[in-house]
RNA sequence: GCGGGUAUAGCUCAGUUGGUUAGAGCGCUUGGUUGUGGUCCAAGAGGUCGUCGGUUCAAAUCCGACUACUCGCCCCA
């Protein structure tokens, strides 16, 4: 194991797990393009700055975990760590304020120096939605609709709960940020270390402590929902009623919060307990300062992004391997036929494994082994009667079929 | 970044109180079957026991460091 190893945190996808990957892709792309998204594609490193500014100076990812590094021009680049700050930049620089509202989906590698667990990795995916330009909670209740939509359709509905929570407009938000670290000013000595630590840089993040003590304080807190002013209120509940309406369930879970400082009113993670402390699988929320905050036009947005590894580790049936034909010829005269034979059948838009050698009993085997739906067996006899066997590798039944009439035949096993 | 656990064949794992040439199942290769796969039978290949160092007459086994994986914390998808 010690000779040539990935590097510490990311991982080759061998066939069955890409697969499983291109899976999640597909169905998010398919179903997000049936919301009217459509896809961006940004580089995947940015001016540091660029993450810098969006995440703000004292989250973790910009602090601990970012892969930055000077290219040889002396520019510092990093590669990005989250996807929506890639989104908004590309948004400003290309002057995509014109066409509001822009629908973007994206979806690739994120880069993160952390320390890997399950579900988590240094290199891992996402896929990911935004909403830009719409100030209303129709567009929340859009991007909750459509991650939840595609949930199901990777057959996860059941798996998963949506938790919802609001952090109020800009106003509120730090109307309540005042009380909660008044209240917890007072109370400091009950804090854990990790919380103290918290208090002045992301106070809101110690609501969502699992430290015991912690808990214990929170428990008192005032309640973010008392600070809210009218505005946020009924936002809020307009979200709830769009949501109903759709069927979607959600928990309301007062102590939901973001890690990150752009984050305002609806606030969601989809979470599940089948993953150990890596639960969640996809989370979001409405960041309406993030776009002036870069520089650009005030522009209000919403989003989320998804782990593309933790929902393929939830795939309750992976996607099977194709199942080509096989093409078997015997002796050397079939051998020069099976060529273009295979080949006529490829662009005939059958799946065609022509096994490179090997005599008929290897080949057949190596049919097998591939899980090839029947093999086509082209021989003396069946060159005499200008035919091919067809033998269903299912069921061992085999029947000759005239060359002209191949395709035909073929049909049951496209 | 912090704390715990683990590391033996491609995979899943045995390996006694330290004691000769380190095992099994699956997989792989070959043969039984030079026009028929799967099942069955037989044979075979494959291991610096994660790496480096230490203790010992003797280390897969005991000790230390490192690396990777893993579980939890932090954080997050």
């Amino acid at each position: 194991m010690a000779a040539l190893q990935p590097v510490r945190g990311t991982h080759d996808l061998l066939p069955d797990t890409a697969r499983a990957h291109r899976a999640v892709e597909a169905r998010a792309q398919e179903v997000a393009l049936r919301f009217g998204f459509d896809e961006i594609v940004t580089p995947i490193f940015e001016f540091t700055e660029v993450f810098k500014r969006t995440l703000g100076d004292t989250s973790d990812i910009v602090t601990k975990e970012m892969y930055t590094f000077e290219d040889r021009g002396g520019e510092s680049v990093t590669l990005r760590p989250e996807g929506t700050a890639a989104i908004v930049r590309a948004f400003i620089s290309n002057g995509l304020a014109q066409q509001v509202p822009v629908k973007a989906f994206y979806r690739g590698p994120m880069f993160r120096y952390e320390r890997p667990q399950k579900g988590r990795l240094r290199q891992f995916h996402q896929v990911g939605v935004e909403i830009l330009g719409v100030e209303g909670p129709a567009a929340d209740i859009e991007v909750i609709a459509c991650g939840y939509r595609i949930l199901e359709a990777l057959g996860l509905g059941g798996t998963v709960t949506v938790e919802l929570n609001t952090l109020g407009d800009l106003e509120s938000r730090a109307a309540y940020r005042e009380t909660l670290v008044a209240y917890l000013e007072g109370r400091r000595g009950e804090l854990s270390e990790d919380s103290l630590a918290r208090l002045h840089r992301n106070p809101l993040r110690i609501l969502d402590s699992k430290d015991e003590g912690d808990r214990a304080v929170v428990a008192e807190a005032p309640v973010l929902a008392d600070s809210l002013n009218e505005t946020s209120r009924t936002f809020f509940a307009r979200v709830q009623e769009g949501l109903a309406a759709l069927d979607i369930p959600v928990a309301i879970s007062p102590r939901l919060v973001r890690g990150l400082d752009y984050y305002t009113h609806t606030a969601f993670e989809f979470t599940t307990t089948a993953l150990g402390a890596q639960g969640t699988v996809l989370a979001g929320g409405r960041y309406d300062g993030l776009v002036k905050q870069m520089g650009g036009p005030p522009t209000p947005g919403v989003g989320w992004a998804a782990g593309v590894e933790r929902l393929a580790l939830l795939l309750a049936d992976p996607p099977p391997a194709p199942r080509p034909l096989a093409v078997v010829p015997a002796g050397a005269e079939a051998e020069r036929l099976a060529l273009p034979l295979t080949d006529r059948l490829r662009r005939a838009g059958f799946a065609v494994d022509l096994g490179f050698s090997g005599n008929m009993g290897k080949r057949m085997k190596r049919a097998n082994r591939i899980n090839a739906r029947a093999a086509v067996i082209l021989g003396e006899d069946e060159i005499a009667a200008g035919a091919a066997t067809v033998r269903d590798l299912d069921s061992g039944e085999q029947t000759q079929v005239p060359l002209d009439g191949l395709e035909a035949g073929l049909d049951r096993f496209r």
